[in-house]
RNA sequence: GCUCCUAUCGUCUAGUCCGGUCUAGGACGUCAGGUUCUCAUCCUGAAAACUCGGGUUCGAAUCCCGAUGGGAGCGCCA
């Protein structure tokens, strides 16, 4: 195992964690796990105007809710004195000048290039002057590279952009204000990023940043670009496609494990068959190689599966504490009685698609079940009399039992419900218990009412019938 | 407009490097049956794809060329 593997995320904050970003986040984390490397958090807040602190704690708390915890953090903001050092240094070389034009200038060159069908590059009439910075402009790299940049992704492999299109591109806007190519540059360098892992948007900032190490004379880390995660009409994945903030997930009842294993499988898939695992099986089975090229588009319905799936796999005790959180309205009662709450838990747990769904699939625990006395009549045909006649019987059955399980519930009316017919037994006994038309099946709702509950319940139904 | 990336079922993908075992496999979703008092689950089954055109070859999803489609970048944002 190699044990000098550093991969980082440098998110800016300047909003909530994107999808997109999570999942960089993500094949970052289990890279260096992968093989004992660091795995670094870098916030890119050179923006002064946009980021935020707010943002950068919903991006924290979005990476921790997820599991990957960061070994190593930065902030660009505190970082200045080595972009400023780091400036001098190329301007000392004469690899930098003033560029003293306006956007709007700018914005009129390209477009006059775009009608001359020439590639946008910009041509400055100053790039040999020298002079600081002062008034409108910015400080460009002094782009002398002829031929091609080439470099090896992992994902893709050699990818070459001819130097004179990539012009003299913005690395600062003073010596104190260093610009995203030249701040990534100087810390994935100081930083010993050995893996630079991003999504492909990002593949025509590479030949950028690779001038810019060969001029500081750094080293050059090793690519890999990620295919973008894509919306429905698979542009890339925005606000119209639906939640794209991280933490949205979490409020809407999706558990980490589930979007770990989602977005893992965006662009990545394991050798195997297996579609559900969780972080240690990623980790351990994770390859570089084996991530795709094409994008990739978010499919909600997967996602729901897989919340299923992690839901299902979840310990019931966690899943109980995981689940008051979603319904704050009966957190009295679940104070008051924490092993019924375990027990509702455990009934509706296979049922579960998000946790924000426990309130409306647990009605029946809480309320005092309110319905027609037309639903406890099975297909709408048994007479009040015979539903009557069933549920005394039950009553009967189970007033005696002692051991009070889902199956012995089950045992004891099993005989009576096969000699009756068990649609005309079960569904009003069902329905006594939940009051609902739709709901778990009667020996769980049993089960997890306690047999108090159940034979207040089936003695309601019985008076409503006569 | 310029440049780059990319192309297998509706979606995520396996297979592509090392051509034949691919009448293209799995998963989600969909549809149909079955189990079940209901719903969900579960089980069984079905429909569903190699973008197109050339070339190389005995043979191409796999190699080569071209076209087309899709995406991204082109900022004094990151």
């Amino acid at each position: 195992m190699q044990n000098n593997i550093r991969t980082r995320i440098a998110p800016s904050p300047t909003g909530a964690l994107h999808v997109g970003t999570a999942r960089s986040a993500l094949f970052n984390f289990v890279y260096a796990r992968k093989f004992g490397g660091a795995f670094i958090l870098r916030i890119e807040d050179t923006d002064t105007l946009r980021s935020r602190r707010e943002y950068e704690n919903e991006i924290k708390a979005a990476l921790e809710w997820l599991g990957l915890a960061w070994d190593e953090f930065y902030r660009q903001s505190e970082r200045t004195e080595l972009y400023e050092r780091q400036l001098h240094r190329l301007h000392d070389d004469g690899a930098m000048y003033w560029c003293p034009h306006t956007i709007e200038e700018l914005g009129a060159e390209r477009a006059a290039q775009s009608e001359a069908k020439a590639p946008p590059v910009h041509q400055c009439e100053f790039r040999d002057a020298e002079r600081g910075a002062d008034g409108d402009g910015v400080f460009r790299f002094k782009n002398t590279a002829d031929g091609d940049i080439v470099f090896d992704d992992l994902i893709r492999g050699e990818i070459r952009t001819r130097a004179d299109l990539v012009g003299d591109f913005s690395i600062a806007k003073d010596f104190k204000t260093p610009l995203y190519n030249f701040a990534v540059v100087v810390d994935d360098a100081e930083m010993n990023v050995s893996h630079v892992i991003r999504g492909e948007d990002h593949i025509s900032n590479t030949p950028k940043q690779l001038l810019l190490q060969q001029a500081l004379g750094f080293g050059r880390p090793a690519y890999a670009h990620l295919p973008l995660v894509l919306g429905r009409d698979r542009s890339k994945l925005s606000k119209r496609d639906g939640e794209t903030s991280l933490l949205e997930y979490k409020e809407q009842g999706y558990v980490p494990e589930a979007l770990v294993n989602f977005m893992a499988l965006l662009g990545w898939h394991p050798a195997g068959d297996t579609d559900v695992f969780e972080l240690d099986a990623l980790i351990r089975d994770f390859e570089l190689e084996r991530v795709g090229k094409a994008g990739a588009v978010f499919d909600i319905e997967k996602l729901n599966w897989l919340n299923r799936e992690h839901i299902r796999m979840r310990d019931v005790e966690k899943l109980a504490r995981e689940l008051e959180f979603f319904v704050p309205q009966w957190s009295d009662a679940i104070a008051a009685d924490p092993e019924r709450w375990r027990k509702i838990v455990e009934t509706a747990q296979e049922r579960l698609t998000t946790l924000a769904s426990m309130g409306e699939q647990t009605r029946w625990a809480w309320e005092t079940p309110d319905y027609d006395t037309e639903l406890l009549s099975w297909k709408g045909q048994e007479e009040r009399p015979a539903i009557a006649r069933h549920l005394t019987a039950i009553r009967e059955k189970l007033s005696l039992l002692e051991d009070w399980s889902s199956s012995s519930v089950e045992a004891a009316l099993r005989p009576y419900a096969d000699a009756e017919g068990r649609g005309a037994v079960l569904w009003p006994f069902r329905v006594a218990l939940s009051g609902e038309k739709n709901s778990p099946g009667p020996f769980e709702l049993a089960y997890a009412l306690g047999k108090d509950e159940t034979l207040a319940r089936i003695n309601h139904a019985i008076t409503h019938c006569t």
